[in-house]
DNA sequence: ATGGCACACGTTATAGCATAACGCAATTGA
DNA sequence: TCAATTGCGTTATGCTATAACGTGTGCCAT
């Protein structure tokens, strides 16, 4: 009783350990790092970073999770279904606003930076494979 | 004799310990870690990672180096003077564009992103501090 | 001048993030 | 049945970054 299990939420059938990464990862308010996870999974059973950066790569694979690489930290996807490009997920260029105060993180999508970004890199000959888009600040209610 | 010394290149007079960083990250082909930096100089005194990531702080601030947050490493900034915004450094966002395969990066800005990004943020209200874009790919020579 | 301040520097220790390398177990599909 | 694939668990290691301490120097107001 290895392989994938039944899933209540996500499009490929997820593995136990993948099941318990995003659960946690989808109740959180802040993006967390691997070892803030694996805390919170100690009482699971978890008891080495592998464990769950294994689980963290497959969900990034899927689309589920997101790296934010300013921050060594992951977050849940938070792309509602009926996005305008590409419903469901597999979704492309995402941005992400981070508040440096508390925490909370927008991902948003934006046409035209995407298109402006492959334009240029179009003309230069550069194939993207993936792009960074992470604007760290503050939000509305901690810039008060 | 410890406070910063006559510098051949810099905007604000530079230490020795940042010029000696500086020198080694724009000779530099591909970005480099602070640890590779630091191996680098041994030859000339340094012994801890501190000693680099102190005079990189001030560099960034500067605005001489850029550090590349999907890579965790550093490049010297390649901004041409006359610019189209606000000559000389100090400029404002800008993106890279980071081969994967011989490590080039080519840095460039985009007014169209920014004022997208800016706008989204004025939208909500997020008070943007520092914004960060890098696309992962292939340069033109590697994708062949 | 002299005391206080700001700043660069050097060192040691420690914290935080990520992967290598091994072996085992279960699933799949020739 | 047998190989290939994938997930899992463990131990060890490597890479990235900062904390905390003390030193020396230039500067400036007193
Ligand atoms: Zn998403
Ligand atoms: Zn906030
Ligand atoms: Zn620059
Ligand atoms: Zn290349």
């Amino acid at each position: 009783m290895n392989a994938p299990i039944s899933s209540p939420v996500s499009s490929p059938a997820l593995t136990k350990n993948q099941n318990l990464v995003f659960d946690v990862l989808t109740r959180a308010e802040a993006p967390m790092s691997a070892y803030t996870i694996l805390d919170k999974l100690r009482d699971h059973g978890f008891r080495a970073p592998l464990q769950v950066y294994r689980a963290l790569d497959k969900l990034t694979e899927f689309g589920m999770v997101h790296r934010l690489e300013s921050l060594n930290a992951f977050v849940a996807c938070a792309h509602r279904e009926s996005e305008c490009c590409g419903a469901g997920h597999g979704h492309g260029t995402v941005a992400f606003a981070i508040c440096e105060s508390c925490g909370h993180v927008s991902e948003f999508h934006d046409h035209q930076v995407d298109h402006r970004l492959s334009d240029w890199a179009k003309s230069k000959g550069f194939k993207p494979a993936k792009t960074t888009i992470e604007i760290r600040g503050l939000c509305e209610a901690c810039a008060a």
